[in-house]
DNA sequence: GCGAGTGTTCGTTCCCCGTCAAACAGTTTA
DNA sequence: TAAACTGTTTGACGGGGAACGAACACTCGC
């Protein structure tokens, strides 16, 4: 058989962390750079689990990506989910807006 | 006299950003570093002008930490004024909070 | 099972930023 | 003028992060 009753050989489920953890530092870091600020936002223009990883228009390749996505998850700002080979992508607005009020909103209302 | 009524040969005046102008960006990276959060924190914690570049409190030698006013200053939250051989320096609250909402609170209030 | 598709990890390269020591510039006091 | 003090600028060094290609892991359809 292929899977057992506490769940078989999937893949590592991504690693999330409680955005109240969050470091103010590790937010800021992660919201400076400018191709996360275009995730983020087009994260915010999509309903929740809408996305998949490799559904953004942003000008890097899919390695690059990843890492992207990695530090967006550490920031708490993000939270991911598999669905078969795919990825699924939410933003954390009501968590991470509790823990840093008022810096998605600043993200989301800049234009550049 | 040494001085004539345009300035005479005084040093150059630092340089100074409309807060209105700066980027998201721009404010994003230079509140990332904990020297420069521990800068504003102290400049907030003391009145306007009351502080001069070599009061503050952090582990670094002046040629750092003048680069990092320079970086303040280049986001918007730092005037400076000249004072003899010293420089004095300002918290630009209500203008930095005018240009991004919240974002100077979440310095301050934060411990780290 | 095989191949296509999706996403992660590894190793590398490159560049920017924070840091320092040293030298410089300006101001004040002696 | 000389000396002391404050702050800036320059050049060099080191570390960290962003980027890429290639290889790997997993899932699904044929």
């Amino acid at each position: 058989m292929t899977s057992t009753a506490t769940g078989g050989s999937h893949r590592a489920a991504p690693v999330h962390i409680d955005p109240r953890e969050v470091s103010l530092e590790s937010a800021l870091l992660a919201l400076a750079d400018p191709v996360r600020r275009t995730l983020v936002r087009e994260l915010a223009a999509s309903g929740p689990w809408e996305r998949t990883c490799g559904t953004f228009d942003v000008p890097v390749t899919k390695a690059t990506l990843s890492r992207h996505f990695a530090v967006l998850r550490e920031a708490g700002l993000l939270e991911q989910k598999d669905a078969g080979p795919r990825r699924l992508n939410r933003l954390r607005r009501e968590e991470f807006d509790a823990r840093f009020p008022g810096l998605l909103a600043l993200v989301l209302r800049d234009e550049g």
